[in-house]
DNA sequence: CCTCGAATTGTGATCCCTCACATAACTCAC
DNA sequence: GTGAGTTATGTGAGGGATCACAATTCGAGG
């Protein structure tokens, strides 16, 4: 609710006080060319005279465009992506809102937040959940003609999207360990609804097995710094040996750094440890962590161009971008003895 | 850009094939009483038929009510409330958007944003920035007749605000300190532009002196980890002694953990750590840090929930919330020996 | 059977812009 | 100075909803 004197001022308020046409003021807020100097300037020292500001809602509603971006997530907390993102969508000339949904929603709740967002007028989509419940063509009709990137999607599906190959990511981890001559890796997943925890988990298992490799004990966390954690203590408690733990993500591998310092298991002496992500303070940690990097500005950056040049041109052939993670040696891994 | 085939139906698509004006359609929309039963079933199903959803565009053209709370703020990457708040405004029926200010962004920066954002027809303004530039009549006039409210601003200013004390948690960490012996303790404080981080500064010196003690060296950090590590290294080469540390956010206390450790400086034993924010981390740290609490939760839930109630009573008084932080004491600090 | 009032429905104007087009004014050549 | 060809400006018609009001229908009481 506005308050009511600071009633704001029209196109119709600029022109007459400049005496000319609403066009020729619309004329001057859109840069058009054919205006004449001196009326411009006549009208623009009356927009300025009435703190005039063109209404946005009136002219999305005219161009049916609206230049923002929107980015449908699960979990703000942990994006770090999301500085990337915007500042990515403000350089190419948009505004990017972001909206949340509940960790793991439902496909209804999916659906619900689409409706939602579609009716917005927005010029287009970027999908950043990591539970994959609609096929392309579905998607397509979720998103009613808006165009749309999956972010972090799956990597193979046809769809827009632009995803890091996790496969690799953890070829390069576990290719690590073994090389420093581990045989006995350890585990600790990520939740299993979640599309990379399951890729991620597949690449470990599949990959010590082709290495003639018993995998060893693997449990499944959330993700979340306490899971960690507690999943460290159950693994150490198994008495299952392991001489290195991969953890699904570096979150979770502070919560297991944690638990092994307190269980007087040293590393990298006794166990080395491998994350994932290479988040910020990873390279900080006690020891810092050795682990897997992935670029979140470029996946940033490339979705959102992507995403532009699909406004730009809805004829654009469908295609998936990938990206590749790289393996970061710090403290936390060691050679056998 | 919407697909061409794609096109939208409208109030007066979905009236015709039910057979209705376009008010009734819309008095089903928003679910006005004085509709006939029958009327309202046949004009549901054409909606469904038609898959009919309101332009918001349009009706925010129509009401001037846009139904959007617009966030302002300058790092999204560590923002712990935005979950909250984001839950908060949807639970009151409100969107939020969410836009970025580049870290210590100079005034006509802000004013800029405002300038953007004014125009697009929003309910509210949150300002989550750390730097406050303008008066309580400044931000009016900017903000044009859109109420808003700041987040986590200075203590005692005569604006609209929802505030931590941040006095009150440094004397509980200052107070937990001095309680355990230590007399020589030494700081890393915020960037000295940031708001917080000058209160926080000021408060340990006032607080020290007035035990008669000097304050140890200081030094200003940017609140993120590797200057708590940089700053921490530059402590200890300067010979200064000191037996406790307090680092003005959690992040810097990590990279400032990560220095003692490097240098054999044992914690607590040798020197105890406190830290400000209990960030999620914390807790997990190596040792588990002390800190001084913000509740985050509380923070975003009266932050949203004042701004709602200005928007519905525009006259409503203006007022500070303060909020109190609490001590968390861990593994970081412990009786000087 | 008529009248009155409430419940239901419809009509016109409006919100503030942009589009496509029509008109007016200006330049310059012949 | 008349015509064509620019360049400048103005007009009408939307875009898709809401609001205030007018018009209709309905049921009940006299």
């Amino acid at each position: 609710m506005q308050d009511p004197q600071v009633k704001r001022s029209t196109l119709r308020d600029v022109a007459e006080l400049a005496g000319v046409s609403y066009q020729t003021v619309s004329r001057v807020i859109n840069q058009h060319p054919n205006v004449a100097r001196r009326t411009r300037e006549r009208v623009l020292s009356a927009i300025r005279q009435l703190d005039y500001r063109p209404n946005q809602a009136a002219k999305v509603l005219a161009t049916g465009r609206s230049y923002i971006l929107q980015l449908l997530m699960y979990d703000i907390r942990y994006s770090d992506p999301l500085p990337a993102m915007i500042y990515q969508a403000r350089k190419q000339g948009y505004t990017l809102l972001i909206s949340e949904l509940s960790p793991f929603a439902a496909p209804e709740d999916i659906r619900a937040a689409l409706d939602d967002l579609t009716a917005r007028m927005i010029d287009g989509l970027l999908i950043y959940t990591p539970t994959p419940f609609f096929s392309y063509t579905e998607m397509r009709s979720l998103c009613r003609g808006v165009p749309f990137v999956l972010v972090g999607a799956a990597l193979g599906i046809k769809s827009p999207s632009v995803v890091f190959d996790q496969r690799h990511g953890c070829e390069l981890a576990i290719q690590h360990l073994l090389d420093l001559g581990h045989r006995q890796i350890a585990e600790i997943a990520g939740h299993p609804r979640h599309i990379d925890a399951q890729l991620r988990h597949e690449t470990v298992v599949t990959m010590l097995k082709a290495h003639g490799l018993t995998p060893g004990p693997s449990i499944a966390g959330d993700f979340e710094v306490p899971s960690g954690y507690a999943s460290t203590i159950k693994l150490l408690d198994s008495g299952e040996p392991f001489t290195a733990l991969f953890v699904a993500n570096d979150r979770m591998a502070l919560g297991a750094l944690r638990a092994l310092h307190e269980r007087g298991v040293r590393v990298p002496e006794d166990v080395s440890v491998v994350g994932f992500d290479d988040m910020g303070e990873a390279a900080y940690f006690n020891p810092p962590l050795t682990t897997v990097r992935q670029d979140l500005q470029v996946l940033a950056q490339q979705s959102v161009e992507y995403l532009v040049s699909m406004i730009g041109n809805p004829s654009m052939p469908v295609q998936q971008r990938v990206l590749y993670p790289e393996l970061i040696v710090r403290g936390s891994t060691a050679p056998l003895k």
